[in-house]
DNA sequence: TCCATTTTTTAGTCTTGTCTAAATATATTT
DNA sequence: AAATATATTTAGACAAGACTAAAAAATGGA
């Protein structure tokens, strides 16, 4: 093993804890998955959310196992190990504070955020990411609805619905996204859906599950595609 | 050219004026490097300064010089073409904005910048930029004195001198260092000699060009090693 | 159970950026 | 002008991370 001749700016001290950008992405894009596979993300699935090719994801798979961040066996999946979710939370902490900070002060839209978030999500220094933390007032969720987690790693699962799942009459208040992408975030701004606005659902229809709801004295008809992403908090 | 078919988070619109880290770090190696060489850098040189082997860096050079970076002829040393200065600029210009955002907002001390924005400056979005720029007020200098280039890549070239060349009995203000290693900077810390502090100098040994110096009323004895790298503004 | 389809892995290639060792060009002495 | 020393380039190898094409394993009917 030659890790400690690696060049590192760091010097060799941190070495172990310290992956690639690509290694970064990985772990990251694992811990999304698992929440839908719980037995193992499959390879097929992996290289969909990176946008590579399943080959491509087993040579990952290989390394990320060599180095005790996932568990692996031939042809079952993949999960992470407690180093690798520890990482994956790292990474997933930096890219929500740095969302926060371009939203909060030097003015991108919440649809602007993300791109620019995957970059600066794999600057290493942990000064860095605690004096960010604390220079932004340690927020709780990122500009859309989701946990930050703190230096721990720890971060509460919120307590939310998607709106598609409230029943006629029933109220809440938007918490949250599920799709995160440039396209949808720009359908909210342009019917005025915002974190933080009350929704009533004032119509469902059956036959395709579409509804009209009602948010700041205003009624707006959605389809089940915008109201199966959108997070609501039940009051 | 597959340029075109290269993944690029902008789309293949800007490929064009994307650059790798690697790339960006030699080309700002070679800008440094040109005061020095003026009539080209030289691999050695540029193998020194990249902590690298020289073999490797005549594979870099072909590389830029292929991309029209910089013009090269073997054995003759290398220089930045037009577009090799303008994306050199660039990243000086995000390395140095980022260096005060972290001391101004982050509470960094100024020697604790370098590295990270090491980092920093290869972050890819002309907006991030912009806003940073004018989130910190349009700085012109940076925490070690070093001039900003402005969006349009213009920086005016501080006049100051050294304050090894300072006589006996002159008197002038501390704008910037040469020498940016935290060992220097700490020195400077310990021994109360910061940026904007007035100096005089009391005395000057011919034998090593030591000096005498008045600082905020207090004295102190200077070798050459240290007033070769205080950069003074003349008063 | 056996066949067809899908999923996953392997084998071999490519690019970037690095290295060592060897060859060649330039510079400096004598 | 040689001879020597130094600087630079070439040749060949390697690692990370991607790809394509082909092989092998798992899965889901009939
Ligand atoms: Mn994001
Ligand atoms: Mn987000
Ligand atoms: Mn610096
Ligand atoms: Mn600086």
């Amino acid at each position: 093993m030659d890790l400690l001749n690696k060049k590192c700016i760091f010097g060799a001290i941190k070495m172990y804890f310290m992956f690639s950008l690509s290694e970064e992405n990985y772990l990251k894009a694992i811990f999304h998955l698992q929440n839908s596979y719980k037995n193992g993300v499959s390879t097929n699935a992996l290289a969909e959310e990176m946008q590579t090719k399943a080959s491509s994801v087993t040579d990952m798979i290989k390394r990320l196992s060599e180095k005790s961040l996932v568990n692996y066996k031939k042809y079952q999946g993949v999960k992470l190990s407690e180093a690798g979710r520890a990482a994956a939370i790292e990474v997933i902490r930096k890219h929500r504070l740095w969302e926060v900070f371009l939203v909060e002060k030097l003015n991108f839209n919440w649809d602007e955020v993300h791109e620019v978030a995957e970059q600066l999500e794999h600057i290493k220094s942990e000064k860095l990411t605690a004096e960010l933390d604390r220079f932004l007032g340690f927020p709780q969720r990122d500009p859309h609805g989701d946990p930050i987690p703190d230096s721990e790693g720890n971060f509460s699962v919120p307590n939310r619905v998607l709106l598609s799942e409230l029943k006629m009459d029933e109220t809440g208040i938007c918490v949250g996204v599920k799709d995160s992408s440039t396209e949808f975030l720009q359908y909210l701004d342009k019917n005025n859906i915002s974190l933080g606005a009350t929704v009533k659902v004032k119509q469902k229809e059956d036959f395709d599950q579409s509804m009209l709801i009602e948010m700041n004295d205003n009624e707006l008809m959605i389809s089940n595609q915008i109201s199966a992403n959108l997070y609501i908090k039940t009051t």
